[in-house]
RNA sequence: GUGGGUGUAGCUCAAUCGGAUAGAGCACGAGACUGUGGCUCUCGGGGUUGCGGGUUCAAUCCCCGUCACCCACC
């Protein structure tokens, strides 16, 4: 097997890159974004809709699996491929946040994970090994093993059990990654330890000696203040092999987006852009939009001028006001479509700026645009 | 025409024996949402208590008149 990442180009001015990552389903270019799909569909949108709009991989949830429909049943149709009908790359998350943060129960153990789940109360032990093999059955082309995800405050003894027992867990996933999982599959550490940097350093340098294909951060935002974010971001990127993948889990806003390129940063998942639509608040290029404000309400020009989506192209703001203040779910589906749009267009024009050496002028002119409408309310 | 009932926020309704700045839900307005509950939360503007008198230290509440609507009976 040859190697499944490839440095394209780095950024004459910063730390940003341009990448290609090899799968099974397709190639993957870097930076780029993860819509997710938590019950193995993204919230209002198809796959043909996704296809269309561009999105090279998708992020499917382990957890949520897990308790429906269960892997079983996913494993004998023949995994989420098969099941779903996506042809392109999947991530699958394991579920080391959604079982700390949405089950009712959850004891951790150095052994294992015991939890209830958050519909029913069923319970589940699960090991970090069980949590490999879940991801090899749903037919996972990139793999994270099972975290802990560190709340915020946290003292810095219990950030560091949880970082060491995380570490030991991406030990044992790596070993049942090699012994149970085909090649030409992907596998990402976890990097945890709160806002300690060194404990992010012992927990990178530990990873590293396991070995993987690219290193997640997790554990943040999270509630901590954004200085205290962007000072573990800045200090932990740079400890990162550049032959390998740097993954923000869980990010973000299009100015952080931006941001965290600069840092070297090459993938991103992140609910904002389906949650926001369905929640009645787009992106366009001259800044964030909350559609049912009463200035759209016989506003006939698209959500973006700027914009070649389905929903720019073929509605008004005036109506996509309409619809989500009646709840018709036509609403929820195109802002969605757009605000996902959005973000995968911003990160072609990314990949673009970034193989032109001009990402930070290509940022900049991006920020500005992006804060003039703000300006113009604060004003 | 007679008898009875009801009038409080845009809507549906609260408000103890007559007691302090007349409340709530919805609607409306403005925000929030970061490895997803199409969830939810926060904040805000809103009132001459139909109108006019009276009693009282004090009236949404009691009394009189009047207007509107509803019901029943001629």
């Amino acid at each position: 097997m040859g190697k499944m990442f490839e440095l394209i180009h780095e950024d004459k001015d910063t730390n940003a890159r341009l990448g290609r990552i090899k799968t099974l389903h397709g190639d993957i270019f870097t930076p780029q974004f993860l819509p997710v799909g938590t019950y193995a569909a993204v919230k209002t949108l198809s796959f043909q809709d996704l296809e269309d709009i561009g999105a090279q991989i998708i992020l499917i949830n382990a957890y949520h699996l897990i308790l429906r429909p269960g892997i079983e049943i996913i494993k004998s149709i023949g995994g989420l491929h098969n099941f779903t009908g996506w042809k392109r790359p999947i991530l699958t998350d394991s579920g080391g946040y959604q079982i700390f943060s949405l089950a009712t129960f959850c004891k951790v153990t150095e052994e294992n994970v015991i939890f209830k789940s958050h519909l029913d109360g069923t319970t589940y032990t699960l090991s970090p090994e069980d949590i490999i093999r879940i991801q090899r059955d749903l037919d996972s082309d990139i793999i994270l093993p099972l975290d802990i995800c560190t709340a915020f405050p946290c003292d810095k003894k219990k950030a560091e059990v949880e970082m060491k027992i995380t570490l030991n867990w991406a030990k044992r996933s790596k070993e049942e990654f090699q012994k149970s999982v085909k090649d030409c599959r992907l596998i990402f550490g976890i990097i945890q330890g709160s806002v300690y940097h060194d404990l992010r350093e012992e927990c990178i340098e530990g990873l590293k000696r396991i070995g993987f294909s690219g290193y997640a951060f997790g554990g943040l935002s999270v509630g901590e203040p954004t200085d205290l974010k962007y000072g573990v971001l800045k200090y932990i990127s740079p400890l990162i092999p550049k032959d390998t993948l740097r993954y923000l889990l869980g990010h973000g806003t299009p100015q952080q987006i931006l941001e965290c390129v600069e840092l070297g940063i090459d993938l991103f998942d992140c609910v904002i852009p389906t949650r926001y639509g369905r929640n009645g608040t787009v992106f366009s290029s001259e800044g964030k939009l909350i559609i049912r404000d009463s200035i759209f309400m016989k506003d006939l020009r698209p959500v973006d001028e700027n914009c070649n989506c389905f929903t720019c192209r073929n509605f008004s703001r005036a109506y996509l006001r309409h619809l989500f203040n009646v709840r018709e779910p036509l609403a929820g589906r195109l802002l969605s479509l757009h605000n996902i749009y959005f973000y995968i267009q911003l990160m072609k024009d990314i990949q673009n700026a970034i193989r032109d050496n001009r990402f930070l002028e290509f940022k900049h002119k991006f920020i500005e645009a992006y804060n003039k409408r703000d300006a113009e309310v604060n004003f």
